[in-house]
DNA sequence: AAAGGTATTTAGATTAGTCTAAAAATGTTT
DNA sequence: AAACATTTTTAGACTAATCTAAATACCTTT
């Protein structure tokens, strides 16, 4: 059984892990965890030690089958708690984020099943990240971020790779929720920054950084 | 701010304090949190000193004003959670209390209230325990001594009014204790003793004497 | 290949919570 | 009130997770 923070570690290493084929470094976990890189390196010794982890010295961290299910296993009660935080008790999805990080250490198999049948089995969770299944599998969601769309093109947005509430609130103050439609109006080269239509309704220009953070699927 | 460690230091007082006016020993906290006597002593020097515990050396301890509201809070929140798992995700009675022993570290002030929201405010956890207002506040519990009891009737053990030696073991005897569960079977009216199922297991036979000496909020 | 900069690891200290074993205080019995 | 037993506290050690500061490895640039 692991403590809570050695989820959190593996949690870490899986999200940075998602479009890097060879190990984590260990400054990006730190930064990830707002903590310091010492600090990591004795936890990955400690989880390589346990067989969750393949760590080698100065090379980095990533996986190993049984590091990446429990890992699994915990976003899906993340995401499976923002549901209920959001179907059931009406919070708004920029609110939910600290409250799921602390009941996704929940211990309790059944309760997680409990939890996901009480909510009718939802496919993904508020933010529109898709939510494994008992045994951590997730379908594969085609989907690209929206800074690499071209002017006239329009998509959806299905997703968002950053759930700061800061963030989230900005999205919410210019209409943008998940299947809110988006059309590329401008594209600024010196900046990189958009002008899109949310909605067939409201134009704004958005920075690079926040495109690049809306995941979409490219409409036709 | 206290730790998870500190509310459960502080929920163990709370408990052992329901019949007791003076501090409660450092033993039987020990007992409670099943850990040792020392770990104990420290603790509430600690917990002394941030001013939620009284606390004096070889006499005992008792929770400040300050300190009984944290153990309510906790206590609110322990039995929200139990009301959830029964009501919404359909657990067993049975089940429920190390799950809410987890859930009620939650920190999220606008959680509990939501929650209590969405379960329609209810009044009694599914032990029949009250459960606290969000000021802490505790609907005062009409008590019976068990002797008024009629055949067929339940309660829950939750006070006693003598505290000798010899009846206090006695309880411990037959596995009373507060808030044990009391189902009267039998009634002998020629010494007026009571054939009784202790928490839904245990069935003895109690004279009147004791009888008479037991404090029971009557169920239903 | 040497130099400098960055990333990473090591060494040693710190905090929260726990434990065992010994010492001290309290309570009980004669 | 002395002797014994019990309870509680103290002292010192341990584990998990963290940190700072120093040492080491790796990488890039000359």
């Amino acid at each position: 059984m692991q403590s809570s923070t050695e989820e959190d570690y593996l949690k870490a290493i899986f999200k940075l892990s998602t479009n890097i084929k060879n190990g984590v470094s260990t400054n990006s976990i730190a930064e990830e965890l707002n903590t310091k890189a010492s600090s990591v390196t004795d936890m990955v010794k400690k989880l390589s030690e346990k067989g969750l982890v393949n760590y080698i010295k100065y090379q980095g961290s990533s996986l190993s089958k049984e590091g990446e299910m429990i890992a699994l296993k915990i976003i899906r009660k993340h995401r499976l708690w923002e549901v209920f935080l959001v179907e059931k008790l009406k919070f708004g999805w920029d609110e939910i984020h600290d409250i799921a990080e602390q009941l996704e250490h929940i211990r309790s198999p059944k309760l997680v099943d409990r939890l996901d049948e009480h909510l009718g089995f939802p496919k993904t969770d508020p933010h529109g990240d898709p939510i494994p299944n008992k045994k951590g599998e997730f379908p594969v969601q085609k989907m690209v971020t929206l800074d690499k769309l071209s002017v006239n093109d329009k998509g959806i947005l299905i997703g968002v790779s950053e759930d700061s509430k800061d963030f989230l609130n900005y999205l919410d103050g210019i209409q943008l929720q998940l299947g809110s439609s988006i059309e590329v109006l401008d594209f600024f080269a010196f900046d990189k920054s958009l002008k899109i239509k949310v909605n067939n309704d409201l134009e704004v220009t958005i920075s690079h950084k926040v495109s690049s953070n809306l995941n979409v699927s490219k409409a036709k």
